[in-house]
DNA sequence: GCGACAG
DNA sequence: ATCTTGTCGC
């Protein structure tokens, strides 16, 4: 009833070597037809999973597309599942990422007019040990772009998480909504971001697939009526929701198939 | 060796 | 990730 335990050192090498083939695919520049500044960029995805508190195993994944500029929905879909691998920093992707390739699959399948330009991803992007987090993951396997969204910081490269929350305290920074995350080596890899100036916790953004920084936060901002960017916003309450209320029929069920079930 | 470590 | 009401403040 429980996710695997601990996985073997040659399983975490299998991934890390599937997440460095994968990387050479990864684009991070502007790889799209719209322009942010006109109205043709119109539809805006977000995916989140919640999960039970009684068994850690079963979970809900949720994708929603937001319109622009109104943020208002016009889809939303969700997958009930048991997960059975565990969540390892690092490697988020081989948990979550095949249930979200499969609801965007679903949309593409059906040839849906509201499938996303762009994906709001609860994860990093580049911001990640091996510069692969699941936003690139995600886009790199569905060719989209995405954008990775964090609500704490990986460590890496030297980054902190309480000295991004200083330099935003710093005379200098008050105005600043942005501050750029450069490691000890040099490297950016995201950056910080505060929807109001008097928010004491960032959210760590970073590209995620076909799309530059620059671009990736303007969407951010563009998103973003309270910490979290509306659509990730959005699959976060709503998978939860969806899991509070059918998780009772689930935790019965040891072997219950992945179910979809599409409203809009 | 020890601690840190997206969700 | 998950638990969890009210409450203080703009």
């Amino acid at each position: 009833m429980e996710e695997e335990g601990a996985l073997s050192e040659n399983q975490l090498k299998n991934w890390t070597e599937e997440q460095d083939g994968l990387k050479k695919k990864l684009i991070v520049y502007d790889d799209f037809t719209w322009k942010l500044s006109s109205s043709m960029l119109k539809y805006v995805g977000g995916v989140d999973m919640s999960f039970s508190k009684e068994d850690s195993s079963v979970a809900c994944a949720c994708l929603v597309v937001l319109e622009l500029p109104s943020l208002s929905l016009v889809y939303h879909d969700f997958s009930f599942l048991r997960l059975h691998v565990p969540y390892i920093p690092g490697f988020l992707a081989f948990r979550e990422a095949p249930v979200l390739l499969q609801l965007l699959q679903k949309m593409k399948d059906d040839k849906n007019p509201f499938y996303p330009q762009v994906l709001l991803v609860d994860g990093n992007g580049i911001l990640h040990p091996r510069g692969f987090g699941l936003a690139c993951h995600l886009g790199v396997l569905a060719n989209l772009p995405t954008i990775g969204v964090g609500k704490n910081l990986h460590h890496v490269d030297g980054l902190n998480q309480s000295e991004v929350r200083r330099s935003f305290q710093l005379k200098e920074n008050e105005h600043e909504q942005v501050i750029t995350l450069v490691g000890n080596s040099g490297l950016t890899w995201g950056v910080g971001f505060r929807p109001t100036l008097s928010s004491l916790k960032p959210i760590y953004v970073s590209v995620g697939h076909r799309i530059s920084l620059d671009s990736a936060v303007n969407i951010v901002k563009m998103t973003c009526k309270y910490r979290v960017p509306e659509p990730i916003r959005q699959a976060d309450m709503r998978s939860r929701a969806y899991l509070q209320k059918h998780q009772l029929s689930l935790l019965k069920e040891p072997e219950l198939q992945p179910t979809d079930q599409t409203e809009h």
